[in-house]
DNA sequence: AAATTAATTGAACGTACATTCAATTTAAAA
DNA sequence: TTTTAAATTGAATGTACGTTCAATTAATTT
Protein backbone atom coordinates (compact mmCIF):
# COMPACT_ATOMS: atom_id res chain seq x y z
CA UNK A 1 0.00 0.00 0.00
CA UNK A 2 1.09 3.78 -0.21
CA UNK A 3 3.58 5.11 -3.02
CA UNK A 4 6.16 2.75 -5.21
CA UNK A 5 10.05 3.35 -3.60
CA UNK A 6 12.20 4.99 -6.06
CA UNK A 7 15.16 5.36 -3.57
CA UNK A 8 17.50 3.04 -5.44
CA UNK A 9 16.65 4.88 -8.72
CA UNK A 10 16.91 8.40 -7.45
CA UNK A 11 20.46 7.30 -5.67
CA UNK A 12 21.92 6.20 -8.35
CA UNK A 13 20.53 9.29 -10.60
CA UNK A 14 21.54 11.49 -7.59
CA UNK A 15 25.16 9.75 -7.70
CA UNK A 16 26.12 9.96 -11.33
CA UNK A 17 24.94 13.59 -11.49
CA UNK A 18 27.46 14.12 -8.85
CA UNK A 19 29.69 12.38 -10.59
CA UNK A 20 29.29 14.20 -13.60
CA UNK A 21 29.41 17.70 -12.31
CA UNK A 22 32.25 16.91 -9.72
CA UNK A 23 34.23 15.73 -13.00
CA UNK A 24 34.04 19.26 -14.42
CA UNK A 25 34.27 21.05 -11.34
CA UNK A 26 36.06 19.18 -8.92
CA UNK A 27 35.12 17.70 -5.76
CA UNK A 28 35.67 20.19 -3.32
CA UNK A 29 33.79 22.45 -5.55
CA UNK A 30 31.04 20.42 -5.79
CA UNK A 31 27.84 21.32 -3.12
CA UNK A 32 24.36 18.90 -2.50
CA UNK A 33 22.58 22.71 -3.74
CA UNK A 34 24.80 22.19 -7.28
CA UNK A 35 24.31 18.70 -8.02
CA UNK A 36 20.39 19.50 -6.49
CA UNK A 37 19.96 22.62 -9.44
CA UNK A 38 21.80 20.82 -12.06
CA UNK A 39 18.63 18.04 -10.95
CA UNK A 40 15.95 20.89 -10.91
CA UNK A 41 14.89 19.31 -7.72
CA UNK A 42 15.51 20.39 -4.35
CA UNK A 43 18.32 20.25 -2.07
CA UNK A 44 16.70 18.40 0.63
CA UNK A 45 15.48 15.74 -1.30
CA UNK A 46 19.21 14.52 -1.45
CA UNK A 47 19.65 15.07 2.21
CA UNK A 48 16.40 12.62 2.43
CA UNK A 49 18.22 10.03 0.31
CA UNK A 50 21.85 10.50 1.58
CA UNK A 51 21.89 11.52 5.47
CA UNK A 52 24.77 13.40 5.11
CA UNK A 53 27.17 14.71 2.49
CA UNK A 54 29.89 11.75 3.43
CA UNK A 55 27.31 9.28 2.38
CA UNK A 56 26.73 10.78 -0.79
CA UNK A 57 30.64 10.95 -0.99
CA UNK A 58 31.07 7.27 0.10
CA UNK A 59 28.30 5.95 -2.28
CA UNK A 60 30.34 8.11 -5.22
CA UNK A 61 33.61 6.00 -4.21
CA UNK A 62 31.63 3.40 -4.44
CA UNK A 63 30.61 3.88 -7.74
CA UNK A 64 33.69 5.25 -9.53
CA UNK A 65 35.44 2.03 -8.00
CA UNK A 66 33.29 0.02 -9.51
CA UNK A 67 33.63 1.53 -12.80
CA UNK A 68 37.54 1.09 -11.99
CA UNK A 69 37.14 -3.25 -12.32
CA UNK A 70 35.33 -3.03 -15.95
CA UNK A 71 38.38 -3.59 -17.37
CA UNK A 72 37.75 -7.31 -16.76
CA UNK A 73 34.49 -7.16 -18.75
CA UNK A 74 35.34 -10.24 -20.94
CA UNK A 75 35.31 -13.47 -18.66
CA UNK A 76 36.22 -16.87 -20.61
CA UNK A 77 33.73 -19.60 -19.00
CA UNK A 78 36.28 -22.30 -18.79
CA UNK A 79 39.20 -20.11 -17.69
CA UNK A 80 41.41 -17.73 -19.33
CA UNK A 81 43.17 -17.96 -22.54
CA UNK A 82 45.99 -15.99 -24.24
CA UNK A 83 42.74 -13.89 -25.72
CA UNK A 84 41.62 -12.55 -22.83
CA UNK A 85 45.30 -11.72 -20.85
CA UNK A 86 46.24 -10.20 -24.55
CA UNK A 87 43.10 -7.89 -24.26
CA UNK A 88 43.46 -7.34 -20.62
CA UNK A 89 47.13 -6.26 -21.17
CA UNK A 90 46.19 -4.20 -24.25
CA UNK A 91 42.71 -2.30 -21.71
CA UNK A 92 45.39 -1.79 -19.12
CA UNK A 93 47.63 0.41 -21.37
CA UNK A 94 45.12 2.19 -23.45
CA UNK A 95 43.15 5.44 -23.13
CA UNK A 96 40.25 3.25 -22.71
CA UNK A 97 40.69 2.49 -19.19
CA UNK A 98 41.72 5.87 -18.42
CA UNK A 99 38.31 7.22 -20.02
CA UNK A 100 36.03 4.62 -17.99
CA UNK A 101 36.50 6.77 -15.01
CA UNK A 102 37.73 10.26 -14.11
CA UNK A 103 41.52 10.56 -13.05
CA UNK A 104 41.34 13.51 -11.26
CA UNK A 105 38.02 12.28 -8.84
CA UNK A 106 39.74 8.58 -8.69
CA UNK A 107 43.11 10.69 -7.35
CA UNK A 108 41.25 12.98 -5.01
CA UNK A 109 39.39 10.54 -3.31
CA UNK A 110 42.73 8.24 -3.36
CA UNK A 111 44.32 11.11 -1.36
CA UNK A 112 41.28 11.30 1.02
CA UNK A 113 41.91 7.97 1.85
CA UNK A 114 45.33 8.93 3.93
CA UNK A 115 42.92 10.42 6.32
CA UNK A 116 40.18 8.77 5.86
CA UNK A 117 40.30 4.73 7.01
CA UNK A 118 36.71 3.54 5.24
CA UNK A 119 38.29 4.63 2.11
CA UNK A 120 41.59 3.32 1.83
CA UNK A 121 39.61 0.10 2.88
CA UNK A 122 37.82 0.48 -0.22
CA UNK A 123 40.86 1.31 -2.54
CA UNK A 124 42.71 -1.67 -0.89
CA UNK A 125 39.81 -3.78 -1.75
CA UNK A 126 39.68 -2.87 -5.45
CA UNK A 127 43.29 -3.25 -5.76
CA UNK A 128 43.80 -6.51 -4.23
CA UNK A 129 40.74 -7.69 -6.64
CA UNK A 130 42.24 -6.13 -9.47
CA UNK A 131 45.52 -7.93 -8.91
CA UNK A 132 43.78 -11.26 -7.60
CA UNK A 133 42.26 -11.18 -10.84
CA UNK A 134 45.23 -10.61 -13.36
CA UNK A 135 46.92 -13.42 -11.24
CA UNK A 136 44.06 -16.00 -11.73
CA UNK A 137 44.20 -14.88 -15.47
CA UNK A 138 48.49 -15.41 -15.56
CA UNK A 139 47.70 -18.77 -13.67
CA UNK A 140 45.51 -20.31 -15.72
CA UNK A 141 47.31 -19.62 -18.83
CA UNK A 142 50.10 -20.52 -17.24
CA UNK A 143 48.83 -24.38 -16.94
CA UNK A 144 47.91 -24.33 -20.25
CA UNK A 145 51.22 -24.14 -21.22
CA UNK A 146 50.12 -20.73 -23.37
CA UNK A 147 52.60 -18.99 -21.47
CA UNK A 148 55.69 -19.54 -18.65
CA UNK A 149 55.57 -17.45 -15.81
CA UNK A 150 57.76 -18.64 -12.24
CA UNK A 151 55.65 -16.35 -10.32
CA UNK A 152 51.86 -15.31 -11.27
CA UNK A 153 51.57 -13.49 -8.58
CA UNK A 154 54.88 -11.53 -8.51
CA UNK A 155 54.01 -11.10 -12.28
CA UNK A 156 51.00 -9.43 -11.94
CA UNK A 157 51.93 -7.53 -9.15
CA UNK A 158 54.74 -6.08 -11.34
CA UNK A 159 52.30 -5.27 -14.47
CA UNK A 160 50.52 -3.67 -11.93
CA UNK A 161 53.53 -1.62 -10.55
CA UNK A 162 54.40 -0.59 -14.13
CA UNK A 163 50.78 0.84 -14.52
CA UNK A 164 50.38 2.65 -11.45
CA UNK A 165 53.71 4.21 -12.28
CA UNK A 166 53.50 5.07 -15.75
CA UNK A 167 50.06 5.93 -15.37
CA UNK A 168 50.68 8.54 -12.71
CA UNK A 169 53.59 10.61 -14.68
CA UNK A 170 51.74 10.35 -17.95
CA UNK A 171 48.61 12.26 -16.50
CA UNK A 172 51.03 15.15 -16.33
CA UNK A 173 52.07 14.60 -19.71
CA UNK A 174 50.43 16.94 -22.43
CA UNK A 175 52.46 15.67 -25.43
CA UNK A 176 50.09 13.42 -27.22
CA UNK A 177 52.78 11.40 -29.05
CA UNK A 178 55.19 11.24 -26.04
CA UNK A 179 52.18 9.94 -23.97
CA UNK A 180 51.64 6.91 -26.44
CA UNK A 181 54.94 5.85 -27.00
CA UNK A 182 56.07 5.52 -22.90
CA UNK A 183 52.58 3.89 -22.52
CA UNK A 184 53.85 1.72 -25.50
CA UNK A 185 57.18 1.41 -24.35
CA UNK A 186 55.79 0.00 -21.28
CA UNK A 187 53.38 -2.41 -22.55
CA UNK A 188 56.47 -4.51 -24.57
CA UNK A 189 57.47 -4.41 -20.88
CA UNK A 190 54.28 -6.51 -19.30
CA UNK A 191 54.43 -8.05 -22.75
CA UNK A 192 58.19 -9.53 -21.24
CA UNK A 193 57.14 -10.27 -18.13
CA UNK A 194 54.32 -12.90 -19.04
CA UNK A 195 57.60 -14.85 -20.60
CA UNK A 196 58.69 -13.31 -23.51
CA UNK A 197 57.94 -12.53 -27.39
CA UNK A 198 54.35 -13.20 -28.16
CA UNK A 199 53.40 -9.69 -28.21
CA UNK A 200 50.84 -9.74 -31.03
CA UNK B 1 63.18 54.64 7.02
CA UNK B 2 59.92 52.98 8.42
CA UNK B 3 59.32 49.33 9.72
CA UNK B 4 61.39 46.76 8.26
CA UNK B 5 59.69 44.14 6.34
CA UNK B 6 58.66 40.82 7.78
CA UNK B 7 57.35 39.64 4.24
CA UNK B 8 59.40 36.32 3.43
CA UNK B 9 59.85 35.47 7.29
CA UNK B 10 56.03 35.53 7.92
CA UNK B 11 55.28 33.60 4.75
CA UNK B 12 57.01 30.81 5.23
CA UNK B 13 55.40 30.73 8.73
CA UNK B 14 52.41 30.87 7.66
CA UNK B 15 52.85 28.36 5.15
CA UNK B 16 54.61 26.06 7.49
CA UNK B 17 51.53 26.55 9.82
CA UNK B 18 49.38 25.61 6.88
CA UNK B 19 51.19 22.69 5.85
CA UNK B 20 51.12 21.59 9.87
CA UNK B 21 47.34 21.82 10.16
CA UNK B 22 46.26 20.60 6.57
CA UNK B 23 48.53 17.26 7.03
CA UNK B 24 46.33 16.87 10.39
CA UNK B 25 43.19 17.58 9.17
CA UNK B 26 43.41 17.46 5.11
CA UNK B 27 43.51 20.53 2.97
CA UNK B 28 39.97 21.20 2.44
CA UNK B 29 39.65 21.24 5.93
CA UNK B 30 42.16 23.69 6.61
CA UNK B 31 41.21 27.42 6.09
CA UNK B 32 42.64 31.08 6.58
CA UNK B 33 40.74 31.44 9.66
CA UNK B 34 41.90 27.96 10.96
CA UNK B 35 45.54 28.84 10.08
CA UNK B 36 45.40 32.58 11.73
CA UNK B 37 44.06 31.02 15.19
CA UNK B 38 46.85 28.27 15.83
CA UNK B 39 49.32 31.32 15.29
CA UNK B 40 46.84 33.56 17.05
CA UNK B 41 47.19 36.02 14.69
CA UNK B 42 44.31 37.50 12.72
CA UNK B 43 42.96 35.91 9.60
CA UNK B 44 43.33 39.13 7.70
CA UNK B 45 47.18 39.17 8.38
CA UNK B 46 47.45 35.74 6.09
CA UNK B 47 45.49 37.52 3.67
CA UNK B 48 47.84 40.59 3.71
CA UNK B 49 50.53 38.21 2.55
CA UNK B 50 48.66 36.49 0.51
CA UNK B 51 46.31 38.02 -1.27
CA UNK B 52 44.11 34.78 -1.86
CA UNK B 53 43.81 31.69 -0.96
CA UNK B 54 44.97 30.49 -4.34
CA UNK B 55 48.25 31.94 -3.70
CA UNK B 56 48.53 30.81 -0.17
CA UNK B 57 47.98 26.96 -1.70
CA UNK B 58 50.22 27.60 -4.82
CA UNK B 59 52.89 28.64 -2.28
CA UNK B 60 52.12 25.71 -0.08
CA UNK B 61 52.33 23.19 -2.94
CA UNK B 62 55.68 24.67 -3.70
CA UNK B 63 56.91 24.06 -0.24
CA UNK B 64 55.58 20.54 -0.36
CA UNK B 65 57.46 20.02 -4.11
CA UNK B 66 60.86 21.21 -2.85
CA UNK B 67 60.70 19.14 0.02
CA UNK B 68 60.29 16.25 -2.12
CA UNK B 69 63.26 17.44 -4.09
CA UNK B 70 65.08 16.85 -1.19
CA UNK B 71 66.30 13.47 -2.09
CA UNK B 72 68.96 14.69 -3.31
CA UNK B 73 70.57 16.52 -0.91
CA UNK B 74 74.00 15.37 -1.49
CA UNK B 75 75.83 15.87 -4.73
CA UNK B 76 79.19 14.70 -5.28
CA UNK B 77 81.56 17.84 -7.16
CA UNK B 78 83.17 16.04 -9.77
CA UNK B 79 80.35 14.04 -10.91
CA UNK B 80 78.62 11.17 -9.28
CA UNK B 81 80.12 7.54 -7.81
CA UNK B 82 78.60 4.58 -6.81
CA UNK B 83 78.11 6.11 -3.46
CA UNK B 84 75.62 8.78 -4.52
CA UNK B 85 74.12 6.55 -6.87
CA UNK B 86 73.66 3.72 -3.90
CA UNK B 87 72.35 6.32 -1.31
CA UNK B 88 69.79 7.64 -4.05
CA UNK B 89 68.46 4.37 -4.66
CA UNK B 90 68.27 3.60 -0.70
CA UNK B 91 66.71 7.01 0.08
CA UNK B 92 63.88 6.54 -3.21
CA UNK B 93 63.05 3.08 -1.28
CA UNK B 94 63.06 4.45 1.80
CA UNK B 95 60.68 5.62 4.29
CA UNK B 96 62.99 8.28 4.84
CA UNK B 97 62.21 9.63 1.81
CA UNK B 98 58.13 9.41 2.81
CA UNK B 99 58.85 11.24 5.66
CA UNK B 100 60.10 14.32 3.89
CA UNK B 101 56.99 15.43 2.85
CA UNK B 102 53.27 13.96 3.57
CA UNK B 103 51.83 11.93 1.41
CA UNK B 104 48.16 13.17 1.57
CA UNK B 105 48.87 16.42 0.80
CA UNK B 106 51.05 15.01 -1.82
CA UNK B 107 48.16 13.26 -4.13
CA UNK B 108 45.50 15.67 -2.82
CA UNK B 109 47.48 18.56 -4.74
CA UNK B 110 48.10 16.14 -7.37
CA UNK B 111 44.57 15.31 -8.09
CA UNK B 112 44.10 19.35 -8.23
CA UNK B 113 46.53 19.14 -11.02
CA UNK B 114 43.56 17.73 -13.18
CA UNK B 115 42.09 20.51 -13.27
CA UNK B 116 44.58 23.46 -12.68
CA UNK B 117 47.08 24.13 -14.93
CA UNK B 118 49.45 25.95 -13.34
CA UNK B 119 49.74 22.99 -10.56
CA UNK B 120 50.03 20.60 -13.26
CA UNK B 121 53.44 22.45 -14.42
CA UNK B 122 54.83 22.64 -11.20
CA UNK B 123 54.09 18.75 -10.31
CA UNK B 124 55.76 18.34 -14.32
CA UNK B 125 58.65 20.02 -13.54
CA UNK B 126 59.67 19.01 -10.22
CA UNK B 127 58.75 15.31 -11.69
CA UNK B 128 61.42 15.70 -14.75
CA UNK B 129 63.95 17.37 -12.24
CA UNK B 130 64.08 14.00 -10.28
CA UNK B 131 64.18 12.03 -13.56
CA UNK B 132 66.95 14.10 -14.92
CA UNK B 133 69.19 13.56 -11.71
CA UNK B 134 69.04 10.33 -11.68
CA UNK B 135 70.09 9.70 -15.33
CA UNK B 136 72.56 12.22 -15.29
CA UNK B 137 73.77 9.95 -12.49
CA UNK B 138 73.58 7.63 -14.09
CA UNK B 139 75.32 8.21 -17.07
CA UNK B 140 78.13 9.78 -14.90
CA UNK B 141 78.43 6.65 -13.48
CA UNK B 142 78.46 5.04 -16.52
CA UNK B 143 80.86 6.91 -18.10
CA UNK B 144 83.10 6.11 -15.38
CA UNK B 145 82.55 2.14 -15.83
CA UNK B 146 81.29 1.95 -12.87
CA UNK B 147 77.98 0.01 -14.07
CA UNK B 148 76.69 -0.81 -17.29
CA UNK B 149 73.73 0.68 -18.64
CA UNK B 150 72.32 0.91 -22.56
CA UNK B 151 70.16 3.83 -21.77
CA UNK B 152 70.46 6.29 -18.70
CA UNK B 153 67.11 8.05 -19.50
CA UNK B 154 65.93 4.70 -20.04
CA UNK B 155 66.75 2.96 -16.86
CA UNK B 156 66.09 6.32 -14.89
CA UNK B 157 62.91 6.51 -16.04
CA UNK B 158 61.87 3.12 -15.77
CA UNK B 159 63.26 2.91 -11.54
CA UNK B 160 61.00 5.91 -11.26
CA UNK B 161 58.35 4.27 -12.75
CA UNK B 162 58.85 1.44 -10.28
CA UNK B 163 59.11 3.78 -7.24
CA UNK B 164 55.71 5.63 -8.26
CA UNK B 165 54.15 2.72 -8.75
CA UNK B 166 54.81 0.63 -5.91
CA UNK B 167 54.04 3.58 -3.38
CA UNK B 168 50.79 4.05 -5.12
CA UNK B 169 50.00 0.85 -4.07
CA UNK B 170 51.75 0.69 -0.84
CA UNK B 171 50.49 3.62 0.67
CA UNK B 172 46.97 1.65 1.20
CA UNK B 173 49.12 -1.12 2.74
CA UNK B 174 48.83 -0.97 7.00
CA UNK B 175 50.81 -4.64 7.39
CA UNK B 176 54.06 -3.16 7.94
CA UNK B 177 55.87 -6.60 6.90
CA UNK B 178 54.27 -6.79 3.67
CA UNK B 179 55.46 -3.19 3.31
CA UNK B 180 59.07 -3.34 3.87
CA UNK B 181 58.98 -6.73 1.86
CA UNK B 182 57.14 -5.38 -1.12
CA UNK B 183 59.54 -2.15 -1.28
CA UNK B 184 62.61 -4.15 -0.66
CA UNK B 185 61.95 -6.31 -3.78
CA UNK B 186 61.39 -3.52 -5.76
CA UNK B 187 64.32 -2.56 -4.82
CA UNK B 188 66.31 -4.91 -6.14
CA UNK B 189 64.32 -4.94 -9.16
CA UNK B 190 66.36 -0.90 -9.45
CA UNK B 191 69.47 -2.26 -8.55
CA UNK B 192 69.35 -5.30 -11.29
CA UNK B 193 67.92 -2.29 -13.85
CA UNK B 194 71.65 -0.42 -13.12
CA UNK B 195 73.59 -3.39 -14.46
CA UNK B 196 73.18 -6.38 -12.11
CA UNK B 197 74.86 -7.74 -9.01
CA UNK B 198 76.36 -5.06 -7.13
CA UNK B 199 73.82 -4.22 -4.64
CA UNK B 200 76.01 -3.85 -1.59
C1' DA C 1 -13.43 7.23 -2.60
C1' DA C 2 -10.73 6.72 1.39
C1' DA C 3 -6.50 5.36 3.39
C1' DT C 4 -1.76 4.85 3.17
C1' DT C 5 2.91 5.55 2.14
C1' DA C 6 6.69 7.74 -0.12
C1' DA C 7 8.26 11.67 -2.92
C1' DT C 8 9.04 16.24 -2.94
C1' DT C 9 8.97 20.96 -1.69
C1' DG C 10 10.02 25.31 0.79
C1' DA C 11 11.37 27.95 4.33
C1' DA C 12 14.55 28.51 7.85
C1' DC C 13 18.73 27.79 10.79
C1' DG C 14 23.26 28.43 12.28
C1' DT C 15 27.89 28.23 10.82
C1' DA C 16 32.04 28.93 8.56
C1' DC C 17 34.09 30.84 4.92
C1' DA C 18 37.23 34.31 2.03
C1' DT C 19 37.76 38.83 1.64
C1' DT C 20 37.29 44.20 2.50
C1' DC C 21 38.65 48.29 4.64
C1' DA C 22 39.68 51.60 7.94
C1' DA C 23 41.97 52.16 12.25
C1' DT C 24 45.68 51.25 15.26
C1' DT C 25 50.12 49.68 16.82
C1' DT C 26 54.95 49.00 16.30
C1' DA C 27 59.57 49.65 14.84
C1' DA C 28 63.09 51.95 12.33
C1' DA C 29 65.16 56.17 10.28
C1' DA C 30 65.74 61.19 10.11
C1' DT D 1 61.16 63.52 18.80
C1' DT D 2 58.98 63.50 14.66
C1' DT D 3 58.28 61.11 10.44
C1' DT D 4 57.53 57.14 7.88
C1' DA D 5 56.26 52.65 6.46
C1' DA D 6 54.97 48.23 7.52
C1' DA D 7 52.66 45.06 10.83
C1' DT D 8 48.61 43.98 12.87
C1' DT D 9 44.04 44.30 14.48
C1' DG D 10 38.96 44.37 14.46
C1' DA D 11 34.74 44.89 12.69
C1' DA D 12 31.90 44.00 8.92
C1' DT D 13 30.17 41.97 4.47
C1' DG D 14 28.02 38.79 1.62
C1' DT D 15 27.85 34.14 0.28
C1' DA D 16 27.41 29.35 0.28
C1' DC D 17 27.16 25.56 2.82
C1' DG D 18 24.91 21.18 5.17
C1' DT D 19 21.08 20.11 7.52
C1' DT D 20 16.26 20.39 9.91
C1' DC D 21 11.49 20.06 9.86
C1' DA D 22 6.85 20.66 8.81
C1' DA D 23 3.81 20.89 4.94
C1' DT D 24 2.31 19.38 0.57
C1' DT D 25 1.89 16.51 -3.48
C1' DA D 26 1.57 12.18 -5.90
C1' DA D 27 0.90 7.40 -6.55
C1' DT D 28 -0.77 2.93 -5.06
C1' DT D 29 -3.98 -0.27 -2.42
C1' DT D 30 -8.26 -1.46 -0.22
Amino acid sequence: MGRKSLKETRQLEIIKIFYKVAKKEGYENTSIAKIAKVMDINPSLIIHYFQTKEELTYALIDYILDRYLLIYTIKSKDGAGLADLHKTIEMLFSKKWNSLFDDGLFYTFYAMAFREKKIKEKYKTILDALRLGLTTMIEECHQKKLIKVADAKVAADLIFVLVDGVYFYLSLESDKKAYAEKLDYYKSKAYFILGGDWKP
